[in-house]
DNA sequence: ACCGTCACG
DNA sequence: ACGTACGTGACGGTA
């Protein structure tokens, strides 16, 4: 018996766009309802491995029935742009599968699926009808299946429905379903019905008449009152409101059923893979099977000896170049070189590594073309000055939102190409360990060195129409990246015993509070569980309910801080909190990280942040505990090596700074100007009082302040944070505005300029664009209004910092001085310092920070000393 | 894979 | 009326 599923397209795509969170791919285009769409049929598709498919979409000009009955419209909203923004783009996709599409000017989807129901049926297929309306069940027979999915808790479950089961359900026939929503309606269908019958009554009525007809046949035999006396007045809405409700058969598509038919083959084509990769839905194309070769790539891969390899990079006078490492060896193994048409691949030989081919290279004046430049520092020995090019980087100047820097991301972006990336190409054998003959391998590095080579052009033109961002590669990320490696290499000395100690202590501490909680809950339980906690909290202790839900009880500091007299329980449960996650994180975490060397050695990551700033992983060493006394302690097991000196320097509320620049605020460059207390200075302004009168918790409140207005503020948001009244709040604000009117001017004015160009710039012209300033939704439009308050602050504090370390990196290496630069936390260095070069190297550090830009507000740097990361600070 | 929490700037 | 502060990363639990 053939199969054919029939879906409705309308419905279904509006399950996934208000079924999923809102998300775009890189160009901003949103994708939810066409995942939550591919989503539902990939798995229908699974399951029923259907013969034929169709898709019926409802065309959305005014159609038949609702111009005639006009004066039922009205509930109908039109459709968010974000949802119809992806309706011709599911059509495009499922048109590339080969799947047929069904739509008519004053046909409803509706009237198509019923039908092609009726059709197929008659011809001897098995129906499978697949929406998330209710009103299909007309439409169910023994062989018509009707499937609607659910979602319930974030799963979803699919709902069948033969003609058996909606009678179990409704105790109605499916024929007599059309009945039954005749008589109670149906508001979002502008189906009016008969007023005061609803489902109840109307099941009821149709369970025992059978049909509208034979119902008013009888109607004397109804008992007086309402429902009667409503059928008898509105009988011609009641007939009417039947028609609305039908589902047509019989309606001329001038669609044979044969040509719904689907092959495997012409599914899952090359163009609905390239669709696909556009979209970013990657999750669905590991069902793209490669190794059938049907995406053809524009070069072919070769084995080429180094001699013939470099005349033919000559020609180009540049190439792609892409090392392979051995990971389990730890050393280069080969390379692959792209030029125009061919991608080589150069294997090690004795005598001849890879380095010695880069240098080969390099000394013949061949430009060579990285995906990623400070991985490969250290094993070829690359020298800042080289001819080379980073292009991951520079796609990161270009987009610093972009989803990836891979090269099938950067393919996608630059090349509008798509090709299978690392884990759809390599198998697990493969991942680390590279077997040179394996085909997989060998495509997978053709498509790395090739990308870089072919990516490289389009860069080189973007950024010949925008100086700003070619500056930023030459003079900042690229000589940055070096600075970058040498913080990587030279990593930081942590005492292990040490802190191991400082571990079996805290340890001791997690127990006895272990103890006393279980003590106080009256059992044990897992205290890391928020769900468990929540219960034993909230339900068993009986304590005030943390207003806060989202997926069960919150039972955040804020919350148990508020209860923290409420029951012993809970500072007991604050403490272990603290503790086991320094145990977790930062004991635990960090000793797994130690080296032999005895250093830990981070990855500073220069291609993650929207605003330009670096960032650490694996470990983190950007949030070492600080605010805390028993977090803070554990800095002392961050040690200089043995005879050096830790000196490290802080800028000075930068970001204020930067927006004392950037707004050109009188009153605000005057205060950094006098070297005032700009907390203090603040307080004064939003409080009225003299700056000698200004207390503490006044001081407190204005710091609150001065960061709100740097994360683009919002009385709700600063309310929050200070436990005070939203109305308390808001009048902070308004005296820091009326203060400072050229901050407001200058965040009024950032916000505008964004929702005109869609990006913000900082000083130096790095640009964030703000997709979500075009969204419907009123949060996520505020989110990017806070975004284009805060990017260009943060981004221009970024940029300055980034720039005083290529300069304090430069200064050290130029005079030949044995300190070095080894950590960056955003608005802090620090250097390991030779004890010969103390006053020298503070000197540098503070003169160089300092004048890293010129603003119009001085920047200050303030440097300490210290023989751990402790006493530094 | 995602959430809640919490560490930092 | 909507529900929030900006930027990160790691961990344990849950599904």
């Amino acid at each position: 018996m053939k199969k054919i599923l029939l879906i409705d397209g309308n419905s279904i795509m509006n399950r996934g766009y208000y079924g999923l969170p809102e998300m775009t791919n890189g160009k901003g285009l949103h994708t939810n309802a066409i995942l939550g769409f591919l989503n539902i049929i990939f798995r229908i598709i699974d399951e029923e491995k259907p013969d034929s498919i169709a898709v019926a979409f409802d065309l959305h000009a005014p159609t038949f029935r609702h111009k005639m009955f006009d004066a039922y419209k009205g509930t109908r909203k039109s459709m968010d742009p974000e949802l119809r923004e992806q309706f011709p783009v599911i059509k495009e996709l499922l048109h590339a599968m080969d799947i047929k599409i069904i739509e008519q000017e004053g046909i409803e989807a509706d009237d198509i699926l019923g039908t092609l129901s009726v059709t197929a049926e008659k011809e001897g297929y098995d129906v499978t009808v697949l929406s998330g309306d209710r009103d299909l069940l007309q439409l169910a027979t023994e062989k018509v299946l009707i499937r609607i999915p659910k979602t319930k808790a974030g799963k979803t479950t699919i709902e069948d429905y033969y003609a058996k089961d909606v009678f179990d359900a409704y105790k109605v026939t499916p024929v007599e379903f059309i009945d039954l929503k005749g008589l109670m309606g149906d508001t979002s269908d502008n189906i009016p019905g008969v007023p005061k019958i609803g489902p109840k009554t109307a099941e009821g009525l149709i369970s025992v008449y059978h049909s509208i007809e034979n119902l008013y046949e009888n109607i004397d035999a109804l008992k007086e009152g309402a429902v009667k006396n409503n059928l008898r007045e509105f009988k011609d809405q009641a007939f009417l409101s039947k028609v609305l409700a039908t589902i047509k058969t019989d309606c001329e598509l001038g669609v044979n059923i044969e040509e719904t038919a689907v092959s495997d083959e012409k599914m899952f084509s090359s163009r609905a893979y390239d669709i696909l990769n556009e979209l970013e839905l990657k999750s669905f194309l590991n069902r793209f099977n490669f190794k059938k070769e049907n995406k053809k790539a524009s070069f072919s891969i070769i084995d080429g000896d180094f001699s013939s390899v470099l005349s033919e990079a000559e020609k180009t006078g540049s190439a792609g170049f892409f090392p392979v490492l051995d990971e389990t060896a730890g050393e280069l193994i080969a390379a692959a070189v792209a030029v125009p048409d061919k991608v080589f691949i150069i294997k090690a030989e004795a005598g001849k590594g890879i380095a010695d081919i880069y240098r080969n290279f390099i000394d013949k004046g061949v430009k060579l073309i990285f995906l990623s430049v400070k991985e490969n520092i250290r094993l070829l020995g690359i020298k800042e000055e080289d001819s080379i090019f980073d292009i991951s980087v520079a796609a990161y100047i270009i987009n610093p939102i972009r989803n990836g820097y891979e090269y099938s991301d950067l393919a996608r972006d630059f090349l509008g190409k798509s090709y299978a990336g690392r884990k759809e190409i390599l198998d697990k054998t493969e991942i680390n360990l590279f077997t040179l003959e394996s085909e997989n391998v060998r495509k997978y590095l053709g498509y790395a060195a090739f990308t870089a080579f072919s990516v490289y052009d389009k860069i080189i033109s973007c950024f010949s129409e925008n100086d700003e961002l070619k500056k930023l590669y030459t003079d900042i990320e690229y000589p940055l990246a070096f600075v970058l490696d040498d913080m990587e290499r030279i990593g930081v000395r942590v005492d292990a015993a040490g802190l191991s100690s400082f571990g079996d202590e805290i340890s001791k501490k997690i127990q006895g509070l272990k103890d006393n909680i279980y003590k106080y809950a009256g059992e044990e339980f897992n205290i890391n569980s928020t769900k468990k906690l929540g219960e034993i909290l909230f339900e068993k202790l009986g304590l005030p309910s943390g207003k806060k839900t989202k997926t069960g009880y919150s039972t955040n500091v804020d919350v148990l801080s508020k209860l923290k007299d409420a029951h012993p329980i809970i500072p007991a449960i604050l403490e272990y909190r603290t503790l086991s996650k320094l145990l977790s994180t930062y004991v635990e975490g960090l000793l797994g990280y130690i080296a032999e060397d005895s250093r830990i050695h981070s990855h500073f990551n220069q291609t993650v942040t929207a605003t330009g700033r670096i960032s650490s992983t694996e470990p983190n060493l950007q949030n070492i505990p600080m605010r805390s006394g028993i977090g803070r302690e554990m800095r002392k097991c961050f040690i200089p090596k043995d005879g050096f000196i830790f000196v490290d320097a802080d800028y000075s509320q930068i970001e204020l700074r930067c927006m004392a620049h950037l707004s050109e605020d009188e009153k605000l460059i005057e205060a950094f100007r006098e070297g005032k207390d700009i907390h203090t200075m603040t307080a004064s302004e939003v409080f009225g009082v003299p700056q000698n009168e200004v207390d503490p918790d006044m001081r407190r409140k204005a710091k609150a302040v001065n960061f709100g207005i740097i994360y683009g503020i919002s009385s709700f948001g600063l309310g929050q944070d200070l436990d005070i009244s939203r109305k308390e709040a808001q009048e902070y604000i308004d005296k820091y505005f009326e203060s400072y009117p050229k901050v407001k001017e200058f965040l009024d004015n950032e916000v505008e300029k964004a929702k005109q160009s869609g990006t913000v710039k900082t000083m130096f012209g790095r640009i964030r664009p703000i997709p979500e300033l075009k969204s419907s939704n009123f949060m996520q439009r505020s989110f990017g209004e806070r975004i284009a308050m805060n990017s260009p602050i943060q981004g221009t504090a970024a940029d300055i910092i980034k720039i005083a370390m290529i300069n304090v990196s430069k200064e050290l290496l130029g005079r030949g001085l044995r300190s070095r630069l080894i950590l960056q936390i955003h608005d802090e260095l620090l250097i390991e310092t030779a004890p010969e070069e103390l006053e020298v190297v503070k000197n540098i550090l503070k003169a160089t920070m300092e004048n890293a830009a010129s603003l119009k507000v001085k920047l200050i740097a303030d440097v300490h000393e210290g023989m751990s990361l402790y006493d530094a600070k």
